[in-house]
DNA sequence: TTATTTTTCGATAGACCTATTGAAAAAAAG
DNA sequence: CTTTTTTTCAATAGGTCTATCGAAAAATAA
């Protein structure tokens, strides 16, 4: 028999789980219709449980869409920052950063929509740190590429910063028809993205 | 002095000059807040008239989102139908189809915005003749680049289904970052959009 | 000016939505 | 089985939103 503290830490663990479950309903209605075209009542019905259960969980929808956001946002600074601190060429860490951007789609894709598109419509209270984590995000991306002008991997005509937007902006619209497309993998699709960004569509002599 | 029938057309005109305005205060409250984010009332606003008085210019909001969005699209198609049937390489093709893609966001940067963003919104009813006029484009852009391959303008390795996907998501998300990056113009934004598609960011030798 | 048409408005019905509250149901502990 | 704690619920206050309606105001015509 487990005594008082362990017994605290599986009920939490118990709460934690449920929660876990409320915000992946939170990430499917948000990604489905939109944060302000989503109700607490979707929510719930996604679950099958009445509207006000959900408040036992959040304190409000702008909360649970701070966290759904959070969610999916979540590591991929950090695997970044991996990637650039590497010692590989910039057109590997190029691929890297691609197929790391594209791959949550495989297991948190709602997460990963509703951080795209709806993360504008939290209170700029609430948005503040997470558009630090973007602008950190970016900046690391876009070394990538200055580096690689520097290392003479690239091209130095290369606009490093239109080109990280341009980057960013196709991986964020995978999510949004990846289901529509079965037979690219996550990783063929960052390949055929790489391979355009590096190799260009225009036919190579010398290689 | 006119006649009658001359009359009504001007009378008409009026009307449809304030239902421009209308429109466009729509489109730029839809495109700063989302279409289930923005209310009649923000509208109305936005124009300094009662949230009543646009039920004369239009019979509801799904109406008021789907011209909105009609207007946002609309010259997209016959532009790029005539691209495609041009006499010039596929390259060049690729090139004017990015300008053509992105340079209203100069003169109608909130109807841009509302239809990329909020078409989703729309009944499918309302939806299913913009969905098609988007196969229509997607389907020219895509036939760009299958002429572009037949005629060895381009790498027969490239898979012209996901770079036009990806080509389309990098324009439509011009909109959304135009206003912060002045130092761009819309065309040179197409031209280091271009480049980077033709050339890609490997340096060439022999050019 | 007076009469007619166009445009705007105030008031509101009817619906929906968020968040709260106290109580009931379910689960866990004793 | 009884008590305690966790989880869910029904009911609802208080707010917002869309769309309608008849009347008022403004513009135009006679």
């Amino acid at each position: 028999m487990p005594d008082g503290a362990a017994r605290q830490v599986k009920r939490k663990d118990k709460y934690r789980r449920r929660q876990t479950e409320v915000f992946d309903a939170a990430a499917a209605v948000f990604a489905r219709k939109g944060y302000h075209g989503a109700s607490t009542g979707d929510i719930a019905a996604e679950l099958g449980i009445a509207q006000s259960s959900l408040y036992y969980y959040f304190k409000s929808k702008d909360e649970a869409l701070e966290k759904v956001c959070l969610q999916g946002i979540k590591g991929y600074v950090e695997r970044l920052q991996a990637i650039v601190t590497g010692d590989v060429p910039a057109d590997v860490k190029i691929r890297e950063a691609i197929h790391n951007h594209i791959e949550p789609v495989n297991f948190i894709p709602d997460y990963f929509r509703t951080f795209v598109g709806e993360l504008r419509y939290l209170p700029s209270n609430r948005r503040q740190k997470l558009n630090n984590m973007i602008a950190e995000y970016n900046a690391l991306f876009e070394q990538i590429l200055i580096d690689g002008i520097a290392e003479k991997t690239f091209t130095a005509t290369l606009d490093c910063h239109a080109s990280m937007l341009m980057l960013i902006a196709q991986c964020n619209t995978v999510p949004f028809w990846f289901g529509q497309f079965e037979h690219y993998s996550s990783t063929q699709l960052a390949t055929v993205l790489a391979d355009n960004f590096l190799l260009g569509a225009l036919p190579r002599r010398n290689e």
